[in-house]
Parts: C-alpha cells; structure tokens; sequence
DNA sequence: GTCTACTGACCGAATGTTCGGTAAACACTT
DNA sequence: AAGTGTTTACCGAACATTCGGTCAGTAGAC
C-alpha cells in the first residue's frame, strides 16, 4: 500500500534515487576517486551507459549524496531548539541531534567527512561543512563562558575532539548490530561530559 | 656538520626519503586515489620519470608510508609500560603515547586512518591496524572488570570512541599553531576521563 | 506506434609505468 | 692538468590500459 503504483509506467528497473543510494555505498567502500563508472554499473547490475540514462554523471552523484548530508546538518543549525536554553543545554541537544543524523544518513554523513575538495563540488561541501564546525565552536564557547565547562581545558580543543568522537562513528557503526542513535549519543555524552573514571 | 658527505658523490636532487616524505604530504591533499605520479612529480619538481629511479611505483610509496605508521604503534603495544600496573593506567599510558606517535608520525598516521582496503596493500595495513584496536579494546574492557570505568557504558562503545577522539586529531591538527603532544593528550584525558561538566 | 530503460561500440583524455638517451659530477689513469 | 670511463639523476617520448562520457540502436511494456 505504501508505493503502488509510483509512477505512470515502469519496466522495474533503477532511478535516480536507487542509482544515488547504491553508489553511495561503492563510494564508501572503494573511496570517492577509487570507483570508477564500471564499479558503479556492476554493483548496479546495469552497462556503465545506463548510470547515464539516469544520472548526468559521477560529480552529479557525488553532489547530490554531500547535499543529502549537508543539509540534515544545516535543518539541525536551524532548529529553535539549538537557540533556546543554556549554551550546556543547546550543546548536548546538537550533539545528540548530530548522532541522529550521522546514523540516519549513515552513507552519505560518512561519504561528506571523507572530502577533501578535489573539485569545486567538493570544496563547495567543505565550506558548508566549516559553517556547521564554527556553529559547534561558538556553543563550546559560550557554554565555557557560563561556567558549565571545566575551565583548564581549551575550548577550540574541546569542540574539536567531542566532534572528532562524533564523527568517528561513521568509521565503525553497524546498525545492524545492535546500538540505536540514542544509545550511541547516551554512551558519548556520559563519556564526554560525566568522565569515564567513576 | 650533521651531514657533510652523506653518501660518496651526489648532484643534489632526491633520494627515496625524500621523495617519500613529500609524496605522503600530496596524498594526504588530495587522497592516494586522487593523486597521479603526475601530481607528484609536480610537486617534487621533476618529471614523472624521475620518481621511478627513486622508488619502484605509487603503491610501493604507499606500502612505506603505510609501515612508517604501524611500526610506531607496534612498538608501543610491544613496551612494557603497556603490560604493567592497572588496566585504567596502562590504558592512560597508551591514549598518550598514542597521541605522541600520531603527532609524531601526523602524516604518515593520517595515510593509515583514510586507508579503505582497496587493493593488497592497503588490506595488509588495515589487518595490522585491526590488530592495534582489539589490542586497545582488551584494555578497556580489563579496566571495566577492574571497576574503574563507570559500568553503565559499554566497553565496546568506550573503545570506539575514545579512539575516534584520538584519531580525529589527524583531521584537524595543525603543529604550527601551538598546541603539543601533551597539550592534546591532556585536555583528552581530562574530558574523557574526568568528564566536561564542572 | 510511442516511450522507457537499457546495450554495445566507441571517443579522447588521463593513468601508471618503461625505455633510450644524456648532461653533469665524480674516480682513475697518465 | 688533461683525458677517459663510470655513475648519478634526470628528461622526453612512448606504452598499454583505464577513465568518464557519448551515441545510435533496440527489446519490451504500454
């Protein structure tokens, strides 16, 4: 009931969106510059010319799949609840909203951490991605200038290795295995703002 | 007088460490995948031919980037100071000492963490570092049998991301500006360990 | 008959690598 | 000091292969 008839006519076959997840996936396993047309068209089961029926091309995929990410980063920047409340507060919100996402988006999060900017469509990424770090600096800061934040500890250094943890997760999460998103975000922020050592 | 006459007779030019030290620095630019012999001859000033009286291709140049990395991190497992005292110490001791090698060695670390097993090579290097992280896994699940780490997190969880805090530090980290070794492992162990909340 | 979703043949450019040649620096003899 | 031979460190051209991408043609569903 949920798809019955998508569209007008079909012959089964792929779309853009099937095309885009599952190149997503020989992205991240070969890396970016490692696959090649004929990777994608194998994992596809299609010729390397039919991608070209439904996508206009590589750098096209790849945009597409930094967008999905970068804008689930952005929607979490524009939410009134990453405004309101105590710097602390609104820190742990975006955190644990970060971890949803990251798991969510799992493939393209992960694809968007591995740029480098390459190409202008990369580079285009890196720098809405800088607007999402410097987002994450300005709320370490200030929640250290409300005094919620151990003050021997510098505050760019903070921002940096709490989201270094965060963003490690795209390297070993299995969704299959068990843990949720919440169970993720529960476990890093008791490390990250209780302390391990009990 | 640190070098008067390395070797007999040499015009100036390169020598495979050099060759080497500067092609890691353009891999990690652009990605070992991302980078061709062209990229690197440009770099190191000469033609592509040059480089194959140098060093015998780009995966041999790989290969000993690759080893430049593990073997410090094999030489950490292998220290006593890793086999004595308390889990959680042993385990403090090694967080350090990790983060010494990875700046250290930062370009050289930085080649291992991208690597994604795309051909021999690249699986040899990842098997090895497989090995580093059950070595590191062992010791924090030792610490939590010793009830030193708070109980209501799981071991497996701490492991993975206590060391992506450490290896995200090859992602952000800048010699030039500050910050040591030390400075790096100490504001990790205080979060991580003693917790951000005052 | 028309549209969808492809195939297969092909293109020019770029890839990693090899090879023949060579100018300069050195060692050795005279 | 001059001449000879060898080694070092490279260049330029070419190699086969692979790359991302194009295009004419077509089988099957409508």
């Amino acid at each position: 009931m949920a798809t019955p008839t998508p569209t007008r006519h079909r012959k089964r076959g792929h779309d853009p969106e099937s095309v885009l997840s599952i190149a997503v996936g020989v992205f991240n396993e070969r890396g970016y510059d490692g696959t090649s047309m004929e990777d994608l068209a194998r994992a596809l089961g299609v010729t390397k010319s039919a991608i070209y029926y439904h996508v206009p091309g590589k750098e096209q995929l790849l945009a597409r799949a930094l967008d999905r990410a970068l804008d689930g980063l952005f929607e979490l920047m524009a939410d009134e609840r990453a405004a309101s409340g105590t710097a602390i507060e609104r820190l742990e919100w975006v955190v644990r909203q970060s971890v949803r996402i990251l798991v969510d988006r799992l493939p393209y999060v992960t694809l968007l951490l591995r740029v480098r900017g390459n190409s202008g469509t990369e580079q285009a990424a890196l720098e809405r991605r800088r607007e999402f770090d410097r987002f994450i600096g300005r709320l370490v800061t200030e929640a250290a200038a409300e005094g919620d934040i151990r003050p021997d500890v510098d505050p760019a250094l903070v921002t940096r290795l709490l989201f270094g943890a965060v963003t490690s997760i795209s390297e070993w999460y299995q969704p299959a295995r068990g843990a949720s998103a919440d169970d993720l975000a529960d476990a890093l922020l008791k490390m990250a703002f209780g302390g391990l050592r009990v």
